[in-house]
RNA sequence: GCCGACGUAGCUCAACGGUAGAGCACAGCUUUCGUAAAGCUGAGGUUGUGAGUUCGAUUCUCACCGUCGGCCCCA
């Protein structure tokens, strides 16, 4: 007997019996022998030396180049990890599961384990020497195939709870088990279900990252884990690489570039979570809630205002209360009555407001929209400058509409949504449609009507194109919802727009319209905001301009910079005139030198510096300087004005500095 | 909330069991300057808060508050 390979070239080989993909690739060439990591056999991953049973297969040896490879170099580095960790803590280190992270902006692997000492950062070092020698040693990685009883018995006599407790729930599984695969390297053995490195020794380049409390299983009600990050690649280039890219992000950091451009600021005094707008912030708030007010406008939406605390029985009504009562800040008593509570959502009151006057057919859809403040005790440890915080404000609104025009109405906030994105450039977005988790009991309303939402939902998804993953679980407890979430800079991934889909409030609250048959009917509501909410979505976009905005949003659009105090008034009535055509200007009338005020208004990212000396004074023009692209030369303030209320306007789209680059290449 | 780390001037950071220092920023003076940092002088701190150990704590211990990284959660 044999077994035939076919490659991924289409050349077939045979082999002997029980050839292993090592020897195989051996047979290719030594070249490939050598860098080769693991193998793909019929579209499973397998290790180099796992034999090959007799038959017909595709084989495709991994190297460095493949993707896949990166995976198993990081999961054996867990591997190799927790071997450090069981030779410096002892037998009496627990061990659950190491997985490898591809996909991570940071992270490369992680190992949770349950450890008899507590384990400190300050102790990578340690871990890092020991990882290094147990690398050196070239260790051979060999898979055992056990029983699950067997398993089950050696793990027992281990002490290793954990590893019992998964091998049973293997045992449990629907599809059930016949054999359980561990992984030996030297005198540690891993239960684990590869594939691995064929050796110790491929682990070159790989650094600790961090260490963290993870519960097991993912449960707040289990033991608290010690959770040791880290990263790895196949050479200590990519690594420093990589080291540097989480360095580099690192200075995007909404946190720090707020609190250097002068945005925003948090206050103990104040409290966590609740975020003040400092002058500049504001702007770029007002610029951003202005255009969206404008675009709100114009598809028919009424502005509304509703008071910031509402009845406690009003979140009875709509379910908030006590259903959210863990996410409440306290109710505020009110003597004989129940009390009130700081509103966590706008729905409600924009409900009121849409009960507040009797419906015909005739004015659906409503659209009730507000830049709503809410508050919401988010748990400590959550909170995340301005993208989870205490207090923040929503771009709400709430669209009451019959089921003919429900669709229509959803394609339109998604079409909103992605105006706001592609407007300011956010296009590294995915698109999550968050449905109900059969499974679970937290969700309101009749199973009918959250059919037919979802299908709603998918219907306009569908039709406008968008890519998307459906994801059981992430639906409000009202309705599904279509969320747009980006990645701030260090990889983590935070909801901005959302469109809920809700046929299930209306009916908690009773809501009606008469429609054309004279009898009433049930509206269905959309819960939308495209932006999610400002002080989020401006957090993220701090970090997407690296605090460089574009010229409609830059909280100094101008800054003008005097040679000497010779040109003062020069300076001064320039300024005068800037202001006076609505352009937000800055006079710096320090003593400084030129290149100082040139240096300041550069760090504080202010698109356009004028420098104005004898010369701008003499010919009565200005002296254009970009804060990326440098010196623009001379020109008339009249000039000067249009083109950049030609940038402001378009919002970036025309721009100065396109146009100096159009004159350089003519 | 849980696990871990951190908290010193407005900011970034240093130092130390004998009550703290630098750079930037700020103030005053000098300089009036041409495309990313002029010079001098000065002011600024109950070392997050509270307790404990100690002759003495900012330093060591504990608690609390806050921040950061994860976990859980996220209407």
């Amino acid at each position: 007997m044999s077994i035939t390979i076919q490659f991924p070239d289409g050349n077939s080989q045979q082999y002997d019996s029980q050839t292993t993909s090592a020897q195989i690739a051996e047979s290719i060439s030594g070249g490939l022998a050598r860098v080769a990591v693991a193998a793909v056999l019929n579209g499973c991953q397998i290790d180099l030396s796992t034999p090959i049973e007799d038959g017909e297969h595709t084989l495709r040896i991994l190297t460095p180049r493949d993707p896949e490879s990166l995976e198993v170099l990081r999961h054996t580095a867990a591997h190799i990890m927790a071997q450090a960790v069981r030779n410096l803590y002892g037998d009496k280190v627990q061990y659950t599961i190491g997985p490898a992270l591809t996909d991570d902006f940071q992270y490369g692997f992680y190992y949770d384990f349950d450890l008899p000492e507590s384990v400190s950062a300050d102790d990578f070092g340690k871990i890092e020497a020991e990882m290094k020698k147990i690398a050196k040693s070239k260790t051979p990685l060999e898979r055992i195939e056990l029983t699950p009883a067997e398993a089950k018995q050696q793990m027992t006599e281990l002490g290793q709870s954990y590893k019992v407790e998964m091998i049973d729930d293997l045992i449990a599984s629907e599809e059930g088990v016949e054999t359980v695969s561990f992984y030996r390297q030297g005198d540690f053995v891993d239960m684990c279900r590869g594939p691995h490195l064929p050796n110790t020794g491929k682990l070159k380049a790989f650094k600790l990252l961090t260490l963290a409390g993870a519960y097991w299983r993912g449960d707040e009600k289990n033991k608290t884990l010690t959770r040791i990050y880290g990263t790895a690649f196949f050479d200590k280039k990519e690594l420093a690489e990589h080291l540097d890219r989480i360095a580099e992000a690192k200075k995007r950091d909404h946190r720090i570039l707020g609190k250097q451009l002068g945005l925003f600021a948090l206050s103990d005094d104040v409290g966590p979570g609740l975020p003040l707008w400092m002058p500049k912030g504001t702007i770029i708030r007002m610029e951003l809630e202005g255009w969206l007010r404008g675009q709100l406008l114009k598809r028919g939406y009424q502005a509304v205002m509703t008071p910031h605390i509402g009845k406690l029985d009003l979140y009875r009504t709509s379910g908030h209360y006590p259903y959210y009562e863990h996410g409440l800040f306290p109710t505020l008593p009110m003597g004989e009555d129940e009390g009130y509570l700081l509103k966590p959502m706008n729905c409600p009151h924009h409900i009121q407001i849409y009960k507040a006057a009797q419906r015909s057919y005739r004015e659906l859809p409503v659209r009730l929209s507000e830049f709503g403040t809410v508050y919401r005790f988010e748990k400590s440890g959550d909170l995340n400058g301005l993208t989870r915080v205490r207090g923040f404000t929503q771009d709400d609104a709430h669209i009451f509409c019959s089921p003919e025009q429900l669709e229509a109405e959803i394609a339109s906030c998604v079409e909103l949504t992605k105006l706001v994105l592609d407007t300011l450039g956010l296009d590294q977005y995915r698109v999550r449609i968050g449905l109900r988790d059969p499974d679970s009991s937290k969700y309101t309303g009749k199973s009918e009507n959250w059919d037919l939402a979802e299908q709603n939902i998918r219907n306009v998804v569908r039709d406008v194109g968008l890519e998307y993953t459906e994801e059981p679980g992430e639906a409000a407890f009202y309705g599904p919802k279509i969320d747009f979430v980006i990645n701030d800079c260090i990889g983590r991934e935070w909801q901005l727009g959302t469109i809920q889909v809700d046929y299930n409030l209306p009916e908690r609250f009773g809501l009606e319209y008469i429609g054309s048959d004279n009898t009433p009917h049930r509206p269905i509501m959309i819960h939308r905001a495209p932006l999610g909410s400002p002080e989020r979505f401006i957090g993220i976009l701090i970090e997407h301009f690296a605090g460089a905005f574009p010229l409609w949003l830059a909280p100094v659009q101008v800054a003008v910079l005097p040679v000497s105090e010779k040109c003062a008034d020069y300076a001064a009535e320039q300024t005068r005139i800037l202001k006076n055509n609505g352009i937000r200007v800055e006079l710096d009338d320090s003593p400084e030198k030129i290149g100082a005020k040139i240096r300041r208004a550069t760090l504080d990212k202010v698109p356009y510096m004028l420098i104005l000396g004898q010369k701008e004074a003499d010919a009565n023009t200005v002296a254009v300087r970009h804060r990326t692209e440098g010196d623009f030369g001379e020109v008339d303030i009249t000039e000067f004005i249009s083109e950049i209320n030609a940038e402001i306007e378009t919002k970036g789209s025309q721009c100065v500095a396109n146009r100096v680059q159009e004159q350089e290449d003519r």
